[in-house]
DNA sequence: TCTGGGGTCCTAGGACCC
DNA sequence: TCTGGGGTCCTAGGACCC
């Protein structure tokens, strides 16, 4: 039988943001989305208060000054950084590591035997704190679904002092634990399928392993049929421990005003694109289309809404930022309406291919490919050095100008990533 | 004049995840 | 006044072909 491990940093953000200030520990604490739109991430105390998830921070303001509760600007370079640690130091625990998310990976600890896997996942969790100071659980199954849900008990019960290994309960504990735990909190089964199975009498997690498969499949979907099959131990869905390339690539951010002109989408588009294209060359793949899409603030109903997206085909597969950007400001050219107050612009790199299997355009001027292909390299160069906005596309502006850009009023440092803002020791 | 069915490809949209 | 940003996979339905 097969044995997967799930590590999952608790409260990722607050935790990477308590590293650095360590006053917050044991204080109410949330993290914010881009923009301090709404709650992403809130800390154990938080959550006692009421706090919930995706809670906007406006209607949350309040309440959190009556409760002390610190809220932060989410700073994204500081957690990337803190998992790309966490997830190289967790890689040597075994051969086969499927990076999920920014804060969790699958293990495959198969072939580590059988006998002290909560020891093996205890010794993780000691070294994950003392060289990184994160807190992470651990939860170990036969399946991934079976292994997010062992991570979920080990978070909730503490009797398991962070590590769940599902395979060690014999089947009349384990039916008693999975009675005990609300179908919602199955990975796959989000809110429309919980409203859904409830009404259908099926509130449990048991439930759900021991319904009739063929039926999910009619009623939901092949989805929830392997969810289904994966709760009892068949796996459904296998180990992807190849970093596979993204299918798409997607750049998008809310403004932190209303925008009306051509010329300010434009900018922001421009930044989009470079954003994404960056991303795109990282992962040397080549675009065949790419998608623009502009949207009006959807919350204010009153307000006139419009919310076009066109996808243009390139000519030719390309990653190269000015040929993409030309591509997507004519794009946003069709869309683009006077007379609406946007609130977002994204764009979207679809049709992806390896760089290794660009078509060969015999019309091409050579030359003039090579020398785009070394100047995009020697841009990424310099951005990487001197940081992201250094050099660009024209239409990109100059920050100073770029007043539409993301509020973001509580921003820690950069502790990790820069050094002008690296944090200081004080001797006393 | 009458008339069919199977297959593929593409797209939009929905559900889910973090 | 102020409500995130990335992704994945699947399905249904239409267009088109033979």
């Amino acid at each position: 039988m097969s044995r997967i491990a799930l590590v999952d940093v608790n409260n990722c953000y607050v935790s990477c943001e308590r590293l650095f200030r360590p006053d917050l520990l044991n204080k109410p604490v949330v993290v914010l989305s881009n923009n301090d739109g709404c709650v992403v991430a809130r800390s154990a105390e938080a959550r006692a208060l009421g706090v919930v998830m995706g809670m906007p921070w406006f209607k949350l303001k309040g309440f959190a000054r009556q409760h002390s509760i610190v809220a932060l600007s989410s700073n994204y370079p500081l957690y990337a950084d803190m998992s790309n640690r966490i997830m190289s130091l967790l890689s040597t625990y075994s051969a086969r590591q499927e990076v999920y998310s920014i804060d969790e990976c699958f293990l495959d600890l198969t072939e580590h035997g059988h006998a002290h896997l909560t020891e093996y996942a205890q010794t993780m969790r000691s070294q994950i704190a003392k060289w990184l100071g994160l807190p992470v659980c651990v939860g170990i199954a036969s399946t991934k679904t079976l292994a997010k849900l062992a991570n979920h008990v080990a978070k909730k019960q503490p009797l398991w002092r962070g590590v769940c290994d599902l395979t060690t309960l014999d089947k009349s504990a384990l039916d008693a634990l999975l009675a005990e735990i609300p179908v919602s909190a199955v990975w796959g089964v989000g809110q429309q399928h919980t409203q859904a199975l409830i009404k259908l009498g099926i509130v449990t997690v048991r439930d759900l392993r021991d319904a009739d498969g063929p039926f999910i499949r009619k009623r939901f979907s092949v989805v929830l049929e392997r969810t289904v099959q994966e709760l009892r131990g068949v796996i459904c869905l296998s180990l992807g421990w190849d970093s596979c390339a993204k299918q798409q690539i997607m750049s998008s951010r809310s403004f932190g005003r209303s925008v009306y002109t051509f010329a300010d989408l434009a900018e922001a588009v421009t930044v989009y694109v470079t954003r994404a294209a960056l991303k795109l060359r990282q992962q040397n793949s080549l675009a065949g289309a790419i998608q623009v899409q502009i949207k009006t603030n959807p919350h204010q109903l009153k307000a006139p809404q419009y919310n076009p997206s066109i996808i243009v085909p390139l000519s030719r597969p390309s990653a190269d930022t000015l040929m993409l950007n030309a591509v997507a400001v004519h794009g946003l050219g069709q869309i683009f309406q006077p007379g609406y107050a946007y609130v977002k612009a994204g764009v979207m790199l679809l049709e992806l291919l390896p760089e290794t299997r660009a078509p060969i355009d015999l019309l091409a001027d050579i030359e003039h490919a090579t020398r785009r292909t070394t100047l995009m390299h020697t841009m990424d160069r310099i951005n990487g050095k001197y940081g992201p906005n250094a050099i660009g596309a024209g239409v990109a502006g100059m920050s100073e100008r770029r007043d539409w850009m993301m509020k973001q009023g509580q921003k820690t440092p950069n502790y990790t990533t820069r050094w002008s803002e690296l944090a200081v020791v004080h001797a006393a």
